[in-house]
RNA sequence: GCCGGGGUGGCCGAGUGGCCAAAGGCGGCAGACUCAAGAUCUGCUCUCGUAGGAGUUCCCAGGUUCGAAUCCUGGCCCCGGCACCA
């Protein structure tokens, strides 16, 4: 459909004010949000899923005669936006393009420059988007998270959970560009340049003295195998600096003391030659040996502190190092010591696959994977992960005072005994180089008084762990997934230094509020943000005591709102939540859903909190990689911007691609192919059901009666599909199955008549939820107001007739039959003119209502017992000789028959009535039905007995030889 | 490794005890329409079949059951998460 006219329908829509929430005290209530979208950037086509979804559900319930409350916000806080200002202002290549893409007149790109401003900019593009998609939310509760009421809201929500406690201060260790700021390190990569994928690698540092007193720092994830240390390694020409710490002088690569001051405080001193350290020898912490210090080129300078602990019987890389090392080298080493045995009979077959052989576990461990040098990276970094996992989950100790102790008890006990020795500290590292988006390398840094969100807090927990036994999760996966989820979750950092947008954190306004935490109770907010955007509540007003009252009808309420303006407010607080549904994509399953959970859980009670989650997955790239916003529009048109999808398909379009080419619990790649499907979907119903409104005479009324407990079915299919979430299956029947029913129904015969119109009507009705442009358009002028606004579709609208609808699936059944037939039989070149059907006789129905008493269990001799009954029966009596045969090959089947027909079903009176429809489908000269006792002619091959009730025997007469195929 | 989810016909993907040789889509084949192409519509698309039937299928191997794609056990393989990332 063009814009124009879907922009017609949306005018319409506000006009009639639908997207209005209106509390009706005593009606039902729907209310569901979308997690709002983060301005970093403009949306593109996979942003809109969960809203198309949201509105789909809202749109139904209204038609439900439910009030309805759809609003949604522009999350502002955090760092995104101030990157993207920045990539403004440094006129970024991709950014100017969306910048043009989107019509951003140049005037306006220096403002874009402001973080705040860009934040408030981007929010506003994606109100114009939700717009065109139809989208009816209520736009009165729009605002960002950087608004002053908004703050004001989220200083009362810390206030709140600072006096219940939820609040805790501890040190902390963070990922920080020392020039920018704060940043989070995670694959979206939403502060970073590169480096999202790093991981944390938790070092411990082992001290190894020299006989002066300065102390080389070893940094290694195995403790544990300080007993098995033959040496030291250092980079063959990269000296080492002095670290001074606590009176300390620890001796590291120069990268590394830089990055431990971050981390431990001390400083930097001066270099110190490799010629004074390799003659000699450093003594090994927790035992009393002495060992060499040598030079190889394994030692990378950036990675730990470039001293390497060599461990040649347990570490691969040591082994090869060793065995490139000079010979007079490897004499000062001596023996490799084992120290930790992995027995056999505890390993898999893989494990045992690498510890094949003899010599130590690490000679093993490089001979199994075939790493032949320190260069052979790939099957060294195998032999290293195989062995050191196994070793971790498998190995016991070998060394005097663990001997049989498990490696990981052992890694903890030597950790802890580290100290006594000057060492055992922490060291993180990335385990690759992260850089910030302005180019700066990140570090890790200690905080020492970070606050932290206490969801670690037992008490806490349970209180949402009973939340959540409660919820309604989709899909119920995730329900279970989320019980794991909150066993897991610990006390999260809720506040950041630095140039970030958000809220200053109330108790020390030097922190400001990072964005996760303040995004965990907003949907109440909504309520109240209608009130501040209508002007009736001034900002100034929205102080703790406003919100003690609104939220927790706590206390007396803030003394400068009028008294029945706060009752008002507290009485739409109380009307709107609990909150139905609070929907999401994926990546909010582990961090903002909990966290929601979390806050409600400790704020409300429990009848007003959150009845339901709904988790959909994301439109990805091709070959599944995630789409972020810098893609839009990229990748040569796989991902195109939204406006250019809704330009060329329409809205209705993508609103359907999303219910349609999948469940939500499934990533989908965006597919041009498949969206022209759904284009071309939507002309078939409206070429369908266009003409169905026409006035005409109607058709034969057992088949109007059909078609319209058809469309009853299709109503009821697609109540239970928005009842349970189902778009997929809601989609399948408005938009396939209906159509497909309405092509049959004209096939049999039917015409436009009341029956189509009816039908039509309902359908309009249907396509309202996932396509309500369309449904608008195609309803135009045939309903009193808008058919968004009109009830949606009851069974109970339409009359049901089984009768009806057995003998529609009685032919089609009888068609499939034939057609089964006509192929065997067409397969040998003899296309039949002539077919003759044989309908069961009565006493057939009798027969199998008996075999279907008796059940589809294997009954001994039933074929004799069935006969001894007939020979009682007075109709049956006459048909007793043939009993025994027809039981022998009816029972069998008894399991597959369909139901059987309704008693007013006059099978032979229906298929005759059905013979011009026969003629016409499959071509025949003529097509005849008779019962099978009458005496027929044509029966050449004794087809006849082989009939049963539901079931007719046929005959196909051969078409004259030499005849031309009909 | 731990936690979670999976392996279905040429491909994508429904289906969680009998109505399943298994929805729907794509691809392929044939026909109708058309000067032709495209679009659209109709039929077919595991194998065999001397008529509505039979055989063999839903990762592999066992098992439970009258009956298993569906339940159980073991194995192989794949994907996601493992944390601070709305």
């Amino acid at each position: 459909m063009e814009r124009g006219r879907e922009e017609r329908w949306q005018a319409a829509w506000r006009e009639a004010g639908l997207a209005t929430a209106r509390r009706v005290p005593d009606r039902e209530k729907f209310f569901a949000i979308v997690a709002y979208p983060g301005s970093s950037g403009f949306l593109h086509v996979g942003h809109v899923r969960g809203l198309s979804y949201a509105d789909a559900l809202h749109r139904y319930h209204r038609m439900e005669g439910h009030q309805v409350f759809f609003p949604t916000a522009t999350h502002a806080s955090g760092l995104p936006s101030v990157t993207f200002a920045q990539r403004v202002a440094a006129r970024d290549e991709r950014v100017v393009a969306q910048l043009r893409q989107n019509g951003v007149d140049e005037s306006e790109w220096p403002r874009l420059e402001d973080p705040a401003y860009a934040a408030r900019f981007l929010g506003r593009s994606y109100l114009k988007v939700f717009r065109a998609l139809g989208l009816l939310i209520d736009e009165s509760a729009y605002g960002t998270t950087i608004d002053d009421d908004y703050q004001a809201f989220i200083r009362w929500q810390f206030g709140r959970l600072e006096r219940s406690g939820s609040l805790v201060q501890a040190p902390y260790f963070a990922s920080v560009c020392p020039v920018c700021g704060p940043v989070s390190v995670d694959p979206s990569e939403t502060d970073l340049a590169r480096g999202g994928e790093a991981e944390w690698i938790p070092y411990v540092l082992v001290p190894f003295a020299l006989d002066d007193g300065r102390v080389l720092l070893a940094a290694t994830l195995r403790p544990e195998t300080v007993y098995g240390v033959t040496n030291l390694w250092v980079h063959p020409n990269d000296p080492l600096v002095v670290w001074h710490q606590s009176d300390r002088a620890y001796l590291v690569a120069r990268s590394a003391a830089e990055m431990l001051s971050e981390q431990h405080g001390g400083r930097v001193g001066h270099e110190v030659p490799l010629a004074d350290l390799l003659p000699r020898s450093v003594h090994v912490p927790l035992t009393s040996r002495s060992v060499p210090i040598l030079e190889s080129r394994l030692v990378d300078p950036a990675v730990g502190t470039g001293v390497v602990m060599s461990v040649p019987a347990h570490a691969p890389a040591d082994w090869l190092a060793l065995g490139e090392a000079s010979s007079a080298d490897r004499q000062r080493v001596g023996d490799v010591p084992v120290i930790v045995d992995s027995p056999a009979a505890d390993l898999t077959p893989s494990e045992r696959a690498l510890l094949a052989g003899s010599g130590s576990p690490a000679e093993r461990a490089v001979r199994a994977t075939g790493a032949r040098s320190l260069s052979d990276r790939t099957a060294l970094d195998e032999a290293t992960e195989r062995l050191y996992r196994l070793e971790h989950l498998r190995g016991v100790m070998t060394v005097p005072g663990l001997d049989g102790v498990p490696v990981e008890e052992a890694r903890r006990r030597t950790t802890e005994r580290l100290p006594e020795a000057g060492g055992g500290f922490l060291f993180y590292q990335f385990s690759e180089p992260v850089v910030c988006r302005n180019g700066h390398p990140v570090v890790i840094r200690r905080v020492p008084d970070q606050w932290f969100l206490h969801y670690g807090d037992p008490s806490w927990k349970a209180q949402t762990a009973a939340l959540i036994a409660r919820l309604r999760v989709s899909p119920p996966d995730y329900g279970k997934e989320l019980v794991d989820i909150l066993a897991w979750f610990q006390d999260r950092p809720c506040t950041r230094k630095g140039r970030w947008l958000g809220t200053p954190f109330p108790p020390d306004p030097e922190w400001v509020i990072e964005p996760i935490a303040d995004s965990t109770f907003y949907p109440a907010y909504f309520v109240v943000r209608r009130y501040v955007s209508s002007g009736r509540v001034p900002v100034a007003a929205l102080t703790p005591a406003f919100f003690d009252y609104v939220f927790l009808g706590e206390g007396p309420g803030e003394p400068s709102v009028p008294p029945e303006l706060l009752r008002e407010l507290r009485a739409e607080f109380t009307y709107w939540y609990p909150l139905d549904i609070n929907i999401g994509g994926k990546e909010h399953k582990r961090v903002h859903f909990p966290v929601f959970l979390y806050t409600h859980a400790r704020l409300l009670p429990e009848e007003l909190q959150p009845r339901g989650l709904f988790v959909y997955w994301w439109l990805t790239a091709t070959g599944g990689a995630k789409l972020s916003k810098k893609d839009v529009g990229t990748k040569g048109g796989a991902v195109p911007a939204i406006h250019d999808v809704f330009d060329e398909y329409g809205a209705d379009v993508l609103r359907l691609f999303y219910a349609f080419v999948s469940s939500p619990f499934q990533d989908v790649t965006w597919d041009a192919g498949l969206a022209r499907q759904c284009g071309e979907r939507l002309e078939e119903v409206e070429r369908v059901l266009r003409p169905a409104f026409g006035a005409g005479e109607g058709a034969p009324p057992e088949l109007d009666a059909w078609l319209l407990d058809s469309v009853r079915t299709l109503v009821r299919r697609s109540r239970d599909a928005l009842d349970r979430f189902d778009f997929r299956e809601l989609a399948q029947a408005v938009y396939v199955d209906f159509p497909g029913r309405m092509r049959r129904y004209f096939l049999r015969g039917g015409a436009v008549g009341d029956a189509t119109a009816k039908a039509a009507r309902v359908w309009v009705r249907l396509l309202s939820p996932l396509t309500p442009h369309l449904a608008e358009e195609l309803g135009e002028g045939r309903f009193p107001g808008l058919v968004a606004e009109q009830s949606f579709p009851t069974e109970s609208e339409l009359p049901a007739d089984p009768l009806a609808r057995y003998g529609e699936e009685y032919l089609e059944r009888v068609e499939e039959d034939l057609r089964n037939v006509l192929k065997a039989s067409e397969a040998r070149g003899r296309a039949p003119a002539e077919v003759v059907f044989y309908v069961a006789d009565p006493w057939k129905r009798e027969l199998d209502r008996w075999l279907r008493e008796s059940g589809p269990e294997p009954v001994p001799d039933l074929p004799r017992r069935l006969l001894e009954r007939a020979r009682q029966h007075p109709e049956l009596s006459a048909h007793a000789v043939e009993v025994p045969e027809y039981v022998r090959r009816a029972q069998p089947q008894l399991r597959t028959d369909p139901s059987p027909a309704p008693d007013a079903f006059d099978e032979l009176g229906f298929l005759r009535a059905s013979v011009g429809f026969l003629i016409r489908r499959f071509g025949f000269d003529q097509v005849r039905a008779v019962a099978e006792g009458e005496g027929e002619p044509h029966d050449p091959k004794g087809r006849r007995h082989r009939a049963r009730p539901g079931k007719p025997a046929f005959y196909l007469v051969p078409a004259p030889a030499g005849s031309p195929p009909s």
